[in-house]
DNA sequence: CTTGACCCTGTAGTGGCTACAGGGTGCATG
DNA sequence: CATGCACCCTGTAGCCACTACAGGGTCAAG
């Protein structure tokens, strides 16, 4: 391995990532391979290590893989406008506010039912009354 | 089909349940199997009804299948305190708590990502940026 | 020369379904 | 009585995004 190069267990400390997530990314096309060692070890450069930070970044903000597979592909396209990023962007965000919305009713609904425990035995339980039916 | 069984496809609408749901929870052992008919036809009665009822209302609660299984079986020990009851759905309550939170500070975050693009070209774009490394 | 950390490939499992493929059944219509 | 059609059956593969092995190979230090 050379001075710039490095494998894959130091690639995945540096990004966060599991070894396994990193080569799970390559065998699905998302990461190009990278060269091998005589070894037959992977040996990566700071493209590599910019490109999964990219992926990783994307991937803590939510999007989804075919989302990041994109942004990915428009990132290298730096003269087209960015009318098509800025549209993935927003899709998400719509998708992840309206996941708020559902989840925020659930609770409120959840906290509603628990609320009702009397703690008694659980024919009286008013948890399993109201996921009963009728 | 005698007067009160019914097939799995008037279960499945009853309940608003897909009917390869339906005997996907049958093969995962969360409803019992029914009886059959002469041609091999599933035979519902009203308790796979009001179990299939009781599943479809804690799973769209939020509640895992695990969760499910345990609150039926809970159900079903009638007699017995609901202090276990209460567990597993202030257990589940806080689980979606913690969920609304993660996507609550995710959606500002990419909000505040968003609001920061020129809508130029991909070069200049901030959402890119945002996304790269260093 | 052995130990131990690291790496390799390939496969199976997770949750919770969903979507076929390739058949059988049951009832109404012509 | 044949045909069409809606419904049902089993079994298997696919979805997402990994994760967890099993069963090996490589390499540097002691």
């Amino acid at each position: 391995m050379t001075s710039d190069t490095f494998g894959i267990g130091e690639l995945a400390r540096a990004t966060g990532t599991k070894v396994e997530t990193v080569r799970w990314y390559e065998r699905i096309g998302l990461l190009a391979a990278p060269a091998r060692t005589g070894g037959n070890y992977r040996a990566y450069g700071r493209q590599h290590l910019e490109r999964l930070s990219f992926v990783r970044r994307a991937r803590d903000l939510g999007f989804s893989l075919e989302q990041v597979r994109e942004l990915l592909r428009l990132s290298d396209q730096q003269d087209r406008p960015c009318e098509e990023v800025d549209l993935i962007a927003r899709g998400h965000l719509a998708e992840v506010e309206r996941k708020v919305a559902d989840l925020t009713a659930l609770g409120n609904e959840l906290r509603q039912i628990i609320g009702q425990c009397g703690h008694g035995t659980v024919a009286e339980c008013r948890i399993i009354e109201a996921l009963s039916p009728l």
